[in-house]
DNA sequence: TTCACTGCAAATGATTTGCAAAGCA
DNA sequence: TGCTTTGCAAATCATTTGCAGTGAA
């Protein structure tokens, strides 16, 4: 009886992980799959880890959280703050910035149509540069 | 032997706490001195539980969270999400900006005459209202 | 007196880590 | 084979909570 094939790793995924030097091991490309193959998402180790074991992808909760570091820092996700009790990343790793539905815990991208202008940035203090300007929009039930 | 009456609690503490509709007790006294008595800052509950204990002040761990939260409901802090691992709290509750230092873990105004202009903020989704924007430069060594 | 507030220690919850077993090159 | 990666369980760390004692009105 040998075990059924399931369309997993599909190519991109591989592809991906080797451009951005992480060795393409079975719960990389699947988590992988499940982060990148459709549009972008917004999620937390729990959220990512439930949706992996819904799926029927082995995977335990810590590797979720070193695959998500290890993506972080590799430039395939993108941290964002907004709750001091989780962590959120974001699969668009392009300049954009966010919703943030207070009450329910919900990010969302602002549509590129209507961002914020962000202008007049400062220089960067002595010593530093700018890594990043992060604006998050706040939302409350009206 | 009576105790020496240490320049404590002064009255712009005392009458803060009421306006915010808080009961002065000593240690939000005494804690609100720390907070206002100068100018702004920003501070984590560790922090400010250290440098309470290190002026003397006699707070436990726990009054201090709640302390910063109770007063943070009450609108005279404001709490700034920067770091996943720490609460940061700002003593200016005004609209304004933030440096944030990644490698030092620091928090800085961004000075008013250089703030980042915010211009064409979307509407709010259908049912929520906009309770905030935040933005925050975050600043590497170079 | 009464109810809010405080402190302590225990509980919590998210995240990290040590280490042996399993996997990839 | 040799170095990574994974999984589990234990450890950690910031924060919260239960509850008995203390304090403010």
């Amino acid at each position: 009886m040998r075990k059924r094939m399931r369309e997993s790793t599909n190519e991109s995924a591989v592809t991906r992980l080797r451009a951005a030097g992480l060795r393409p091991t079975r719960q990389r490309n699947e988590l992988a799959d499940l982060l990148f193959r459709d549009g972008h998402r917004h999620l937390t180790a729990e959220t990512l880890h439930a949706d992996a074991v819904s799926k029927g992808i082995r995977v335990s909760l810590a590797t979720v959280y070193n695959t998500l570091h290890q993506f972080t820092n590799s430039g395939l996700l993108r941290q964002v703050m907004v709750d001091s009790t989780r962590s959120y990343f974001d699969t668009n790793v392009t300049e954009h910035q966010h919703f943030y539905y207070e009450e329910d815990g919900m990010l969302a991208d602002i549509p590129g149509s209507e961002e914020i202008a962000v202008g007049n940035i400062p220089d960067a203090p002595e010593g530093t540069k700018v890594a990043r300007v992060d604006v998050v929009v706040r939302l409350t039930r009206s």
